[in-house]
DNA sequence: CCGATTTCTTTCACCTGCGAACGAATCATT
DNA sequence: AATGATTCGTTCGCAGGTGAAAGAAATCGG
């Protein structure tokens, strides 16, 4: 299989290379045991997490654009996994959430991100883990 | 603006979401100051770097299916960033390389990369540079 | 030499993301 | 109130990615 080459020790093109190697993996596992994408995963992830939310609060969290939300929602509204409403306290704004019949299934999305990043941990051992967290957190909050 | 919230330390969806960012960013940056999208930037730079290239080969590098590369490299060659000729030896096969012409704006791209790459590794600390780019090699090199 | 298999790339149909431009609703100021 | 600026989401057109299937060229076994 592919070795990864260090084309010149480029941080940013390693981040390009290891996150669509993992999303390419990522996605075929969550497709496979629970039948969604892993785009849609994460949202379904975050209203398990946290519940209802509106679309910017959607892409604030997971750095996606407007458009983007726009577009991965209402796929997932027309699969059924997501129901839309309109805030009713601003109604420029939208209310997206689980639909109950959904919610078992987003429990298995859960569970298979779940592995997934348990075998990430594993591959990289606690304290590299730990590490990489963080500093990717920092990296993520502000890209200057 | 916008802060990263944790979203329960998932490791995938960190780098996904820190990947996002930072590309959002280096295209931005690499379209003011070199004129190329940061998928084209990665393209320059390999062949920059390693010279003439075949599309499997480029794909490999950038772990890239080989339907991306053929539409990358297909947008390239229209925008007159790189030459594609038949390989002679492997007459099923297509070599890539820059233009003479592009060549200087490859190695801007190249600055800017560079840069870049230095903001990243200063925002983490030398240390903590190091220790992610070695962690993601691990992680990017078989995808289990 | 020839058919079967493998390898390299392309094509197809699709999802996912972006920036720019827009309409609708809210907010702020007068 | 009225108007003007801001915020929220959508639409548009496009780049960039995927897997599956197809086409050429090379290779391998008999």
């Amino acid at each position: 299989m592919a070795r990864v080459r260090a084309v010149d020790r480029r941080l940013y093109l390693l981040i390009e290379i290891a996150a669509r190697r993992l999303h390419r993996d990522a996605d075929a596992r969550l497709a496979d045991e629970a039948g969604v994408s892993a785009s849609q995963a994460a949202v379904l992830f975050l209203l398990l997490r946290r519940g209802e939310r509106r679309m910017g609060a959607i892409g604030e969290t997971l750095a996606l654009g407007a458009p983007a939300v726009t577009g991965l929602v209402g796929r997932m509204e027309k699969a059924g996994l997501v129901v839309k409403r309109k805030d009713a306290g601003d109604r420029r704004g939208a209310l997206v959430d689980l639909t109950e019949a959904v919610r078992q299934a987003a429990e298995r999305a859960d569970q298979v991100l779940r592995a997934f990043n348990a075998d990430l941990s594993e591959r990289l051992g606690e304290d590299d883990a730990e590490r990489v967290y963080d500093a990717l957190t920092r990296l993520a909050a502000e890209a200057g």
